[in-house]
DNA sequence: CAGTCTACTGAGCAGTCGCTTATTCTCGGG
DNA sequence: CCCGAGAATAAGCGACTGCTCAGTAGACTG
């Protein structure tokens, strides 16, 4: 199992999504909306339960958002640009490739495991509920995120540092395996964020065939 | 990239996972019903958008159904059934290891690509939407899934022949790779799912620290 | 041809949805 | 003390939800 410089990657990025979100009533609703998403769905979220969840009536949501479906525009869209942040805050341009792509996928991971209530209702189908200009400025960021590990693998691949047949579809791959985190992830479960990013990070350099160097 | 034996594994199930399911009316219903839930999600689907699109009356989903909830659970119940026999048709008793998982990954990726749709369907948190008893009934598949894949690395790692420092981690990480292909899994992309499933019966051997043997 | 069964439909009920509008509350500044 | 302005509310609109039910069409039985 490799050691990670726990220290060094812990804090790049806020823990809280939704920290510079104000007014209080606004995040309140937020947080309640992110909730109520992710346990049941954007279509099964009624926009009364939001307003109860953060103490106010149905109306009072009308107040920040303009629709149901811009809460969950700002849900994806600071959900998603936290990621590219921390991907970006975790890449180190003096480290070595594989210290380089380890941490990427440690703090891609964790994140999706910190922020798995967030992670669910970005991941789910339901962004299909945005109309098509909003959709494209977060899939614009996905891309981003994709390219990101694209261009890592595809570098250590070409320097002769990796070991990968299908570079590709090895970092689809690695990218699918983090956001899955999401999916299954219990907080009340035995492994926390960093000791699961810790095994994917692990994981990940056996799947590019780097050999543990020690 | 390893061979697998496509002829061996192509056609233990069924292509069509509704195929004994009649009457045909109740069928058209099944199959609208998983198209819709898969795209739309559960809450954002209506039984009169199922009805429409298998060519009937709004009424006429309850001469076949008892509720829409009672849908979702056919869909649930016939999907998990069908992992599961996916399986042990693919667990060959006098296989070795390394050929064994390797089959088991091979299967249970190709299943989850192949039947994308259904598996969203069954992995989106819709299935909070069922009564607690049915629930009950497709967890109880989902952990009989997960143990046929633990069973099968403990007895690697007992055995020596495979190197994982941490078995239930790395088990978990291997089904949730297959189970996320059908979040991204488009039949229009440059993969088949066999070439996903093989690429991803490699990269399975690789996490297990299993060296290529050739 | 009368009687029976089954698959199906048209019409609609009671309740809920996202969202709006008119009104009241709250509170800092003059 | 009153005033203006944004925050919040009560009430409710029109559309739509899952689901029901009385009734129809058509194939089968005797």
């Amino acid at each position: 199992m490799p050691r990670l410089e726990p220290a060094a990657l812990a804090e790049e990025t806020s823990d809280d999504l939704w920290a510079d979100h104000d007014p209080p009533a606004s995040r309140r609703l937020l947080l309640a909306a992110v909730d109520s998403f992710a346990e049941l769905g954007y279509h099964g979220t009624t926009t009364r339960q939001i307003a109860a969840t953060a103490g106010m009536s149905p109306a009072a949501l009308y107040v920040h958002y303009r629709t149901k479906g811009d809460l969950l525009f700002q849900i994806a869209l600071t959900a998603h640009e936290s990621v590219v942040a921390t991907l970006h805050a975790a890449m180190d341009p003096r480290a070595a490739r594989p210290a380089r792509i380890r941490a990427m996928v440690y703090a891609f991971t964790r994140w999706h495991a910190r922020h798995h209530r967030a992670a669910r209702v970005i991941q789910q189908h339901e962004l299909a509920a945005l109309p098509a200009d909003h959709r494209e400025r977060v899939y614009a960021l996905r891309r981003e995120t994709a390219r990101m590990f694209l261009d890592e693998v595809s570098a250590g691949v070409a320097a002769g540092e990796f070991d990968v047949p299908d570079p590709a579809g090895t970092t689809r791959a690695l990218t699918s395996l983090g956001i899955d985190v999401a999916r299954w992830y219990d907080p009340a479960g035995a492994r926390s964020p960093e000791e699961i990013a810790a095994l994917y990070a692990h994981l990940a350099l056996r799947m590019l065939g780097v050999r543990p160097a020690g």
